[in-house]
RNA sequence: GCGCCCGUAGCUCAGUCGGAUAGAGCACCAGAUUCCUAAUCUGGGGGUCGCAGGUUCGAAUCCUGCCGGGCGCGCCA
C-alpha cells in the first residue's frame, strides 16, 4: 500500500523538475510513513520538510505545489498538507478493500517479497562449542538466528544457515580425557574429579555409551602416579597426556571423536525439536584437514598485512581499525583460534556469499573488528559481516533471579527450558525483546496460561477464528468468499476499519524487521492484530442472518486469521485451531 | 585505563530514516457475558525519555561531556 502513496509522490515530483532535482538521493517511497493518528489519514510524507531548505520555500509552500501535481488516484480519497508541512493521504475505502483480496489471494505467501538474487546471505547462529547441552543462551540466539532467517527469506534473501563446530583445539582433549575418567570410574578407578574437567552428568552418560575399544583399566595409583598437584590447568594437561599414553593417540582420539559426535548429535536433536535447523555443520577441524587456514594465512601473506615478532606471526590488525594487533601463528608453531576464524569467514566469502550475518553472543564484541579486518585484509569488504550481539538472558522464577554458574555443570538447559515452557512460549519470548538487550525471562509469565502471556492472547486470536468457522459449519451455514469479496463495502464499523488497516501494515512490518533483523516488531505487530480482532470479536457477531454481511466480515476475518498464522509461523510459534 | 551495549510510566519493554499530542503489556482502580471460546473486551490514573550542553524548522532518536548498570579487553578456546 505504501508503494502507492510513494509512486503518486514520485509522478508529481516528475513534473517538477526544479524540486525533483534536490532530492536525488532521497527514495521518496523513504519520506512515507504510516500516521500515528487516524486525524492525520493513513500516510504522510515528511518530502515537503525535506525540500524546503534546499529550495529555499517554505515547507507547506513546497507540499502545496507537490500536491496540486498529485494526479486522482481510485486508491485515494483525500490528500491534505497539515502541521509543519507534512503531506497526509487518506487512502480509500477500495483501497483496502483491494488489499483484503489480495490477502485472501496470496494466502501463506502474503507479506513475502519476491526471490532477489543478491546478496546471498550465509546466517551463522549458536556455534557454541560441542562440550555440553546447551543452555538458556543458546536458546536466545537459536530463537533469534531461526527467526531472522525466516525473516530474510520471507524479504526474498537466498539464506544458508550454518553451525560452526569447534571441534578442534584443546577443549576436546580436556572433553575426552572427562569422559576417559568417568568411564574409569564406572570401571571401579575412582579419582577425585579434576576441577579443570567437564563434570555436568552428560559427561558419565556418554561414558556409559562409549565403545571404548579394547582400552584396559588402570588403577587409581598408576592414574595419578607423578601427577602435579594445586594448579588445576597443569593437572589437567598431565591427565591428558596420562590418557594418550595409556590409550594410545588413536584410543584416545576414538575417545574424543565419539564425545564430540554424541553432544554435537544431541545439540542438534534439542535445536531440530525446538525448530531450529541449519543446512550445514561445518567443522572447525575441516579448515586444519582441508588446509584453510594456511590458504588464509597465504592470502594475509600476500598481502603484506601479517609480520614476524618474538617468535611470533601477527596480524596487522591496526591497520584495520582493532586497538592492537593479533597472532595467527604462536611460537610454538600453533595456530591460534582467530586464524581459524578469520581462515572460516574467508571460505564463507570464497562460497560465494555476498552477506555474512553472524549471530553471537555480547561477550565476543572484540571479535567484530578482528574478523572484518581480517576479511579487509584478504580483499573483501569488511562490510561484507555483520555481526549481531545478542545480550545474556536471565532467568526469573517467583520474582527471583535464577542463579546460573557453567562451572560445576550447575546451568539451566535449554531442554528444560523447553520442557518447562513449551517451544511456544520460549520462542516467543526469546525474540520478544531487541537482541542488544537484556532479557529478563519471566518463567511464571511464560507458563501461566492467562491473560498476561502474550503467546497466549495471540494464539487465542487464531484459535478463535477457527472456532468461528466450526460455528458456521454446526449451524449448517456455507461461507460464500466470492459473495464476501464482492460486498466488502458493508464493512464500515470503526473496529474492521482499524482491523483493515493493521492487516495491511504486515509487508511493512516483515520488510522493517528483515532489513533491520528486528523480530521484535513483528511480536509488537501480532500483539497489536490481536487486540484489534478481540476488540471487533467482542463488539460485534460475525455469523448474521445478512449472508452478504456474513459473508463479508468472514472474509476479513480470515484475512485475520491468515496474516496471525503467516506471523507466527515466522516466529516459529504454532497456529493452534482450538486451545 | 580503553572499547562495545544499555538507561523511556511502579515493573518489563516498544519507539523505523530526526517528524505532528512519547506508546504497549503487567500491576492498580471502575465496568462489560440471554449472542461465534471471558485465555476476551471497555474506560481511568500514572513521564524531568539518566544529567548537562550542542546541531535544526523540529531531538527519546544525531554530536560532545558526565553519571549509573552489563560485557569484553590472552601467543585461552
Amino acid at each position: 500500500m505504501k508503494s502507492v502513496v510513494a509512486q503518486l509522490l514520485e509522478s508529481a515530483l516528475a513534473k517538477l523538475p526544479e524540486l525533483a532535482d534536490l532530492i536525488a538521493d532521497i527514495a521518496i517511497e523513504s519520506t512515507v510513513e504510516r500516521t500515528r493518528d487516524s486525524s492525520h489519514g493513513d500516510f504522510a510524507s515528511n518530502i515537503a520538510m525535506r525540500l524546503a531548505k534546499p529550495a529555499r520555500k517554505s515547507p507547506r509552500d513546497v507540499a502545496a505545489s507537490i500536491v496540486k501535481q498529485l494526479s486522482d488516484s481510485d486508491q485515494v480519497d483525500k490528500v491534505e498538507v497539515a502541521g509543519p508541512g507534512f503531506i497526509n493521504f487518506h487512502l480509500s475505502a477500495a483501497a483496502f478493500q483491494q488489499e483484503l483480496r489480495t490477502i485472501l489471494d496470496q494466502g501463506i505467501c502474503y507479506g513475502r517479497q519476491p526471490a532477489r538474487e543478491r546478496p546471498r546471505i550465509l546466517l551463522e547462529f549458536v556455534s557454541a562449542n560441542p562440550t555440553g547441552p546447551l543452555h538458556v543462551g543458546h536458546g536466545r540466539l537459536a530463537a533469534f538466528g531461526a527467526t531472522v532467517g525466516n525473516l530474510l527469506e520471507a524479504a526474498g534473501y537466498t539464506v544458508e544457515r550454518e553451525y560452526y563446530v569447534n571441534d578442534a583445539g584443546r577443549q576436546m582433549d580436556i572433553l575426552g580425557v572427562s569422559v576417559w575418567l568417568r568411564w574409569l570410574e564406572s570401571q571401579g578407578t575412582t579419582i577425585p574429579f579434576p576441577e579443570a574437567g567437564y563434570r555436568g552428568d552428560y559427561v558419565r552418560d556418554i561414558a556409559g555409551d562409549i565403545d571404548t575399544g579394547d582400552a584396559t583399566v588402570i588403577s587409581a595409583e598408576e592414574l595419578t602416579d607423578g601427577l602435579p598437584e594445586g594448579d588445576m590447568e597443569a593437572l589437567i594437561e598431565a591427565l591428558i597426556a596420562r590418557a594418550i599414553e595409556t590409550l594410545g593417540p588413536d584410543g584416545f582420539d576414538r575417545i574424543r571423536q565419539q564425545s564430540l559426535e554424541s553432544i554435537r548429535a544431541d545439540i542438534e536433536d534439542d535445536l531440530a525439536e525446538f525448530g531450529v535447523t541449519f543446512d550445514r555443520w561445518y567443522s572447525e577441524q575441516s579448515l586444519t584437514t582441508e588446509g584453510r587456514i594456511d590458504a588464509a594465512l597465504a592470502a594475509l601473506e600476500k598481502s603484506g598485512n601479517v609480520y614476524e615478532r618474538d617468535g611470533a606471526i601477527w596480524f596487522r590488525a591496526t591497520d584495520f581499525g582493532d586497538e592492537k594487533d593479533r597472532v595467527v601463528i604462536r611460537a610454538n608453531g600453533k595456530k591460534t583460534y582467530f586464524a581459524s576464524d578469520i581462515a572460516y569467514h574467508f571460505d564463507k566469502r570464497q562460497r560465494g556469499f555476498d552477506l555474512l550475518i553472524d549471530i553471537l553472543g555480547a561477550d565476543h564484541h572484540g571479535y567484530v573488528t578482528r574478523v572484518g579486518g581480517g576479511l579487509a585484509a584478504m580483499g573483501y569488504a569488511a562490510d561484507d559481516l555483520i555481526v549481531d550481539l545478542v545480550q545474556f538472558v536471565a532467568l526469573y522464577r517467583d520474582g527471583e533471579k535464577v542463579a546460573m554458574t557453567t562451572r560445576g555443570g550447575k546451568f539451566i538447559t535449554l531442554r528444560q527450558l523447553r520442557n518447562e515452557v513449551g517451544n511456544d512460549a520460549a520462542r516467543f519470548f526469546y525474540v520478544s525483546r531487541s537482541n542488544d538487550q537484556h532479557l529478563d525471562f519471566d518463567l511464571d509469565i511464560a507458563k501461566s496460561e492467562s491473560n498476561d502471556n502474550p503467546v497466549y492472547y495471540i494464539q487465542y486470536a487464531h484459535a478463535r477464528i477457527a472456532s468461528v468457522f466450526r460455528q458456521l459449519e454446526e449451524r449448517s451455514l456455507e461461507w460464500n468468499d466470492t459473495s464476501g469479496c464482492d460486498n466488502l463495502s458493508l464493512l464500515v464499523e470503526p473496529q474492521e476499519k482499524k482491523l483493515l488497516t493493521t492487516l495491511s501494515r504486515y509487508p511493512e512490518v516483515i520488510e522493517l524487521s528483515a532489513n533491520n533483523r528486528a523480530p521484535q516488531h513483528l511480536v509488537h505487530y501480532l500483539r497489536d492484530l490481536a487486540n484489534d480482532f478481540h476488540t471487533y470479536y467482542n463488539a460485534h457477531v460475525f455469523i448474521v442472518d445478512d449472508d452478504k454481511l456474513r459473508d463479508a466480515r468472514l472474509v476479513l476475518v480470515t484475512a485475520t486469521r491468515i496474516v496471525i498464522a503467516n506471523g507466527l509461523a515466522i516466529l516459529g510459534v504454532s497456529a493452534p485451531e482450538t486451545m
